[in-house]
DNA sequence: ATGATGATTTTGACACTGTCAAGATTAATG
DNA sequence: CATTAATCTTGACAGTGTCAAAATCATCAT
């Protein structure tokens, strides 16, 4: 019963959720979101068809799961940055936090579309896990918002959530301009960066 | 051969290509982008699975049809707020062209799903027609930040095209999670657009 | 009007999809 | 070892996009 082998030839695989979702991952950065099918899926895991709707109830449901897992590599990859920069002066950090934001999105293509895809939102409403991962990660940003308020670097008018909702909409409307090719021209990012900076400092 | 009949019982159906498109249209509008299926379409306009095939070269190039239209409704839409406002005081102008854009996307949630899409950004670089409209309206956009920073409306350092792409960012991304459902609680619009003029204002 | 030509539509078929039901196999527990 | 519960497989079904070949119709030169 080796739970960490990589594979296992037996009846019981041993550790397929997991799996899954690895390979799941890994196949919708290759095809993109709907390039994904179960079968393909299975078949690539070495499992039968209906093998996964033991761990998943179905595709939403699967795929709700690695929209989960994306939004906690997110939230990591951002805090990370948040905790490097806490010292730095107020334009560098605001710059980088901008940054760090897009790059996931450039670099996890997929993944941020599956992540904030209508598709997923429309099951969302019924999936726990997913809402509260998400809601947890908009909530830490208003408590950077409102950080960033007290120390002036970005305007104060009122509640931090207005700010909030705003400004993340500009981080997030780039980000999708981008991953989904509609800026051809791969925007010259520091240009950009600069702009957005701008935009929001007070 | 009444060409312009709503219904052609005959054989030949004489307006199958505006059929389509308008029936996919509302289709679009009442199962989602991905609800749509060709063999449905053509259910409802009354015509056999494959007759389709003569008119578009697949799904995809009819949908980039479909998008194409509603760029073209997009445009309409937002340069009757333009003329109509034209005189008004700066920040009336920004709160109803902002208004606006959103609107469209609220009102429009498939439309605009679609317009914008991954999907369809991945084949529309081989669809000359859809590339042409949607770059046609994003130079309008361009214009219109130029005849604003001019006006001193918006803040004017360089060139017109960075202050575009990052605002036209801020109103897709906030379109987007709106549509999306990420905003469960649909916004309090007016605070929200008065934080969106705020940001924009120079 | 007649027959040919080309545009349009249909029927048949294929591989692919998500998912359910029933059975086969194994692990866990008494 | 016997039971039970978990896990996986095979079979099946309706639905999908799309191609090829045949059927139907409109148009137009003769």
């Amino acid at each position: 019963m080796n739970k960490t082998a990589e594979r296992n030839n037996s009846y019981h695989h041993g550790d397929l959720r997991q799996s899954l979702l690895q390979a799941a991952a890994q196949l919708i950065d290759e095809d993109g979101v709907d390039g994904i099918s179960m079968r393909k899926l299975a078949d690539k895991v070495g499992v039968s068809r209906t093998a996964l709707y033991h761990h998943f109830d179905g595709k939403q449901a699967l795929l709700c799961a690695v929209a989960e897992d994306g939004f906690k590599r997110q939230g990591q990859s951002l805090q990370a940055v948040m905790a490097e920069c806490a010292n730095l002066p107020a334009r560098d950090m605001l710059e980088r936090y901008i940054k760090a934001y897009i790059d996931f999105a450039v670099k996890n293509p997929a993944s941020y579309d599956l992540m904030f895809g209508r598709e997923i939102w429309k099951t969302a409403a019924h999936n726990d896990a997913l809402t509260d991962v998400a809601r947890r990660a908009f909530k830490r940003y208003v408590d950077t918002i409102a950080l960033w308020q007290q120390q002036g670097i970005v305007p104060d008018s009122g509640e931090p959530l207005r700010f909030a909702q705003v400004s993340w909409g500009t981080l997030h409307g780039l980000s999708r301009l981008m991953i989904d090719g509609i800026y051809i021209d791969q925007l010259p990012q520091q240009a950009t960066i600069d702009t957005v900076v701008d935009m929001f400092m007070a």
